[in-house]
RNA sequence: GCCCAGAUGGUGGAAUUGGUAGACACGAGGGACUUAAAAUCCCUUGACCAUUGCGGUCGUACGGGUUCGAGUCCCGUUCCGGGCACCA
């Protein structure tokens, strides 16, 4: 015997690894490349629990399987350290945030470092570091510095834009943009510096917005769209309100279609396509100008069901909308400013909740173009400003919506379908023969009709009309926003700007990146003044290119810097890009580094990041495709969303009023109260009376009604968290069981992308194999017991059913199933007293991706030389396991089986000729007649007979 | 409300994608070794009936259907999870 001393294997080979350098990468043209990524991680200050390194183990196992096909394997990781997190956590703890950072970045590589990963930390990257945001600040500029043009459908140079204002004014402009003017060369060329830096805000990738933002008082900052979830921010569940600001944005509406397509070149499931697919938003409809009666204003709104023209009875207009006031007539001056008073004072969650129907008439009418006739024009929030044109026509016979409304103010409905029943309710679905279109006896622009068409035809129809007509345009919406780029917090990257009397300003490339400036007074502000404000030394000397003291700011040379800091996506966008080449400080990326590693082939990390993260660094990804810096327009091919690792908590039951425990079987007979007890002095749910006594001084007395002399406590579960007591530490079960285990067991638990909770129970299991792997090595006095012979038929069979599992189950990321796999091969191989050499070796290899330490142990013990992460992945050959079952199915009569061989290479026919005339078949067969046959190579034969 | 994914023993989960349901593991029960504990090993473990005999019946949320054959495919229902949500 020899015990498996995995405490001692494991120190040793982390420490030959380091010291090899086992997992440093360089770029090899020799050797095809494989990309492998983890999000990486923001360090928090509660460090790593079981449920993070979930992921790591799994992408770590594959990055391991690939290497051993013989890919030259990229497996980088590094730290997500600018942000909302990292900063809330160092002002709940009164530190600063570097501090923190930096702590909480030691405490993560400790507990990472013990797990065994393949990672070449020679690559780290953190987003706080200078060397690193300097590239973002680049692309940030480079954005500033670009527009996106919707014929080339990609991101060019401002200055292109520029050069076309300059000669032809607007004209044939064709650019993705927030509002569209309208201007001369002339009039452009007579704007001054300030009106023309404004003008081509409307054009900037990066651009500075007057926009309505998610303002988070209690964070004192504002919020992007998915950090706002239900009308509160996302870290912190704090109130968040709508605010108009003037903010930096990020164009991401213009790259909406290119998203969306790019989501059908990509290997992700279905699940976050869809989730990314309803983000975008993308609706296909019409624009149609509506004209003012008794005036000359005029509107546009937008449909998506342009067939319903003729059954508008009223129009309907936001109430930001700009239109309002003008439209608003003297007598209903008052109606209209109490109702936007109301509007105003309903906080964005009210709105979101209460669907109450609520609106005014705004005193004008609209003429619908195809009928001409005139309909009243209300004002209401159910319209939304931010999406289409803030304006819409109401067809309330076919929107639930507008027909609510149209119930609530008495308004006219005008079924539009054939058998449609809209007395109670409205009818939306797109489905039916269109009819009163135009109603019988009433006259319709150029006699425009569609009654008789299906829905779906009246729509093209109408779409073709109207903008052959002059009314309108076809017209795509996207109900993705631009993204709001500005915190009011510190702990970012600063913007690389500076405001020359008032125009912005980008620093000269060649001076980034800008410093963070440290500050005294870094904590935010509930009136949104930035921390960086508090920074001495924050002015920028235009002339000498250089940071200056605030207090010399003048109007010529010496000017003020921006005090808003980036969002935290603005560093984790483009990181993986920064991996291939993390220390270049002329590039973001070297041009052969990136055309050597391209993209990356396996993104490991949870869905959560959806609408976030995966949205942005798509974006940013696509934009730096367009300039040529990365070589491929999606930068994550595959994508694996692992589930959450969630706490299994158990509970004590206290009766009430006494310091008696009651376990679980009885806690009926007694009143009592449910209280979460430590989930580590609990083992398969049977309480350690001791242990408990010692956890709380409260408990020192504690007196217990037992079940069998056992104290049985509950379980649920819930979120893994320190107050429900349920946290286990990685740490612990690397010190009690050892890595390897831990990996074995993470993968075991179940599915990966399922989520699914932690109990400690059952590693046991995962640890028995192990010892059980170990012990075929060596005989009862510790020595090595590996032979030479020729392996055995059924050696051969277990290794090659092995390979063969391990093989398919990796690709497909069915971690658990590979390793029953392994318990199975074990065993047989024990019973079958195994200790072939060759065999043996296989069996590491195939090991060695899940538990490293102990495969190179192995390996060194039976090979002698070199590490078992430079071997080769074992091919499966299928010659040893042909064999196949025939089944006979008798009709009505039930199933006859028996066993029978056949050559791999046998066709299905073969196959069923064999079958049926084996001798086993013919008494079966006999007198009868075959009614179907069906082979299922190497597998099945199924005859059924009559 | 719309869209997506799912429901299998006491528990986590398998099932060659239409072919012996419950692999593997945990837990539980019984036994061996041991002064004892730990560790290890062996047997039983979906339910019910039979168990001095090979065995039989029912079973994959529920109700139907297709098929020689359904956990798997189709229709309907219930429940849980996720996304979007006055998006016109």
């Amino acid at each position: 015997m020899k015990d498996y001393e995995f405490r001692k294997i494991e120190e040793k080979w982390q420490a030959k690894w380091v010291a090899n350098k086992t997992y440093h990468v360089e770029e090899d043209e020799t050797k095809k490349k494989f990309y492998v990524l983890n999000m990486f991680p923001y360090p928090s200050g509660a460090g790593l629990h079981v449920g993070h390194p979930l992921g790591y183990i799994a992408s770590d196992i594959y990055a391991r399987f690939k290497r051993l096909q013989g890919y030259n394997v990229l497996n980088p990781m590094g730290y997500d350290s600018y942000g909302l997190p990292a900063e809330q956590y160092a002002i709940q703890t009164g530190q600063h945030p570097e501090k923190t950072t930096f702590q909480n970045i030691d405490r993560y590589r400790e507990q990472l470092d013990k797990i065994g990963f393949c990672f070449d930390w020679d690559r780290e990257v953190r987003t706080c570091a200078p060397g690193y945001y300097q590239w973002t600040q680049w692309a940030f500029q480079k954005m500033f510095n670009s527009y996106f043009c919707t014929v080339a459908g990609k991101a060019q140079p401002i200055a292109d834009l520029v050069a076309h204002f300059e000669t032809k004014g607007t004209e044939g402009i064709t650019a993705s943009c927030s509002e569209e003017p309208c201007f001369t060369a002339e009039q452009w060329q007579a704007m001054s510096e300030l009106e023309k830096s404004q003008t081509l805000m409307n054009y900037r990738i990066a651009f500075l917005g007057e926009t309505m933002v998610n303002w988070c008082p209690k964070l004192g900052t504002v919020l992007a769209n998915d950090e706002v979830v239900e009308g509160v921010s996302v870290r912190g569940g704090y109130p968040v309100e709508q605010k108009k600001m003037r903010q930096w944005c990020l164009r991401v509406s213009a790259y909406a279609q290119r998203l969306l397509d790019g989501l059908q070149t990509i290997d992700w499931s279905d699940s976050i396509k869809e989730t990314q697919k309803n983000w975008i938003g993308r609706s296909e409809g019409a624009e149609v100008q509506i004209k003012v009666a008794d005036s000359d204003a005029e509107f546009t709104i937008f449909t998506t069901r342009a067939d319903t023209m003729f059954g508008v009875t009223f129009f309907v207009l936001a109430p930001e909308s700009e239109l309002v006031a003008q439209l608003t007539t003297q007598e209903q001056k008052e109606a209209v400013e109490e109702y936007l008073t109301y509007v105003k004072s309903r906080t964005e969650r009210e709105r979101m909740i209460d669907h109450t129907v609520t609106g005014v008439f705004s005193g004008s009418y609209g003429i619908n173009p195809i009928t001409g006739e005139k309909c009243p024009i209300y004002i209401a929030e159910y319209v939304l400003s931010g999406y289409g044109t803030g304006a819409i026509m109401a067809v309330p016979a076919h929107d639930s919506r507008d027909y609510a409304f149209a119930r609530h103010f008495n308004l006219p409905i005008i079924p539009l379908v054939e058998g449609a029943d809209v007395t109670e309710e409205s009818y939306d679905a797109k489905e039916g023969i269109v009819m009163n279109s135009p109603m019988e006896g009433k006259s319709s622009l150029n006699g425009f009709s569609l009654n008789g068409l299906t829905i779906k035809e009246a729509i093209e129809a109408t779409k073709k009309f109207v903008s052959e007509n002059g009314l309108g345009r076809v017209k795509v919406n996207y109900r993705l926003r631009d993204a709001i780029f500005s915190r009011q917090r510190y702990w970012g990257e600063p913007f690389p700007v500076y405001y020359k009397h008032g125009v912005p300003c980008m620093i000269p490339e060649e001076c980034l990146p800008i410093e963070l400036p440290q500050v005294e007074n870094f904590l935010p502000t509930e009136s949104g003044e930035p921390p960086l404000g508090n920074a001495q030394l924050w002015a920028w000397d235009e002339a000498n290119k250089k940071i200056v003291d605030k207090a010399l700011v003048n109007d010529e040379t010496i000017f003020p810097l921006e005090l808003n800091t980036m969002p935290g996506f603005a560093g984790s966008s483009a990181y993986f890009l920064r991996y291939m080449d993390p220390n270049n400080s002329n590039a973001l990326v070297d041009e052969k580094v990136a055309e050597y590693w391209q993209n990356v082939d396996l993104y490991v990390g949870g869905s959560e990041h959806a609408t976030g993260h995966l949205i942005y660094a798509r974006f940013w990804n696509h934009f730096l495709f367009d300039l040529g810096v990365s070589k491929k327009a999606e930068p994550f091919q595959k994508l694996i969303n692992q589930g959450m690792i969630q706490g299994r908590s158990n509970f004590v039951y206290r009766i009430k009023d006494t310091n008696t425990f009651v376990s679980f079987g009885l806690k009926d007979k007694y009143d009592t109260t449910q209280i979460h007890v430590d989930v580590n002095i609990v083992k398969n749910d049977v309480l350690d009376l001791e242990a408990f006594k010692a956890w709380r001084p409260e408990f020192n007395t504690a007196e217990f009604i037992l079940e069998d002399d056992k104290y049985i406590c509950g379980w649920a579960v819930e979120k893994m968290s320190k107050s429900m007591f349920n946290v286990v530490n990685p740490d612990m079960i690397v010190e009690r069981y050892g890595a390897d285990t831990l990996r074995l067991y993470e993968m075991f638990l179940g599915p990966l992308e399922q989520s699914k909770p932690w109990d400690t129970n059952g590693i046991d299991g995962c640890h028995r194999f192990l010892k059980k792997l170990w012990q075929l090595f060596w005989d009862k006095d510790g020595n090595l017991q590996v032979e030479d012979a020729e392996p055995s038929a059924d050696n051969m069979k277990t290794l090659h059913k092995l390979i063969k599992k391990v093989s398919a189950d990796i690709e497909e990321f069915s971690f658990n199933t590979s390793i029953s796999a392994f318990m199975v091969a074990t065993n047989e191989l024990t019973a079958q007293k195994c200790h072939n050499r060759e065999v043996l070796k296989q069996m590491v290899t195939l090991l060695a991706p899940f538990a490293p330490h102990m495969a190179e142990e192995l390996w060194e013990a039976i090979v002698g030389e070199g590490s078992v992460c430079d071997a080769q992945w074992p091919a499966f050959d299928d010659k040893y396991l042909v064999e196949a079952s025939v089944q006979l199915g008798v009709q009505f009569n039930g199933k006859v089986r028996f066993s029978m061989q056949f050559p791999s290479e046998a066709t299905p026919e073969e196959m069923i000729q064999m079958a049926t005339s084996a001798p086993e078949a013919q008494k079966y067969l006999e007198g009868k007649q075959i009614v179907k046959a069906i082979a299922i190579p190497k597998r099945i034969v199924n005859i059924v007979i009559k």
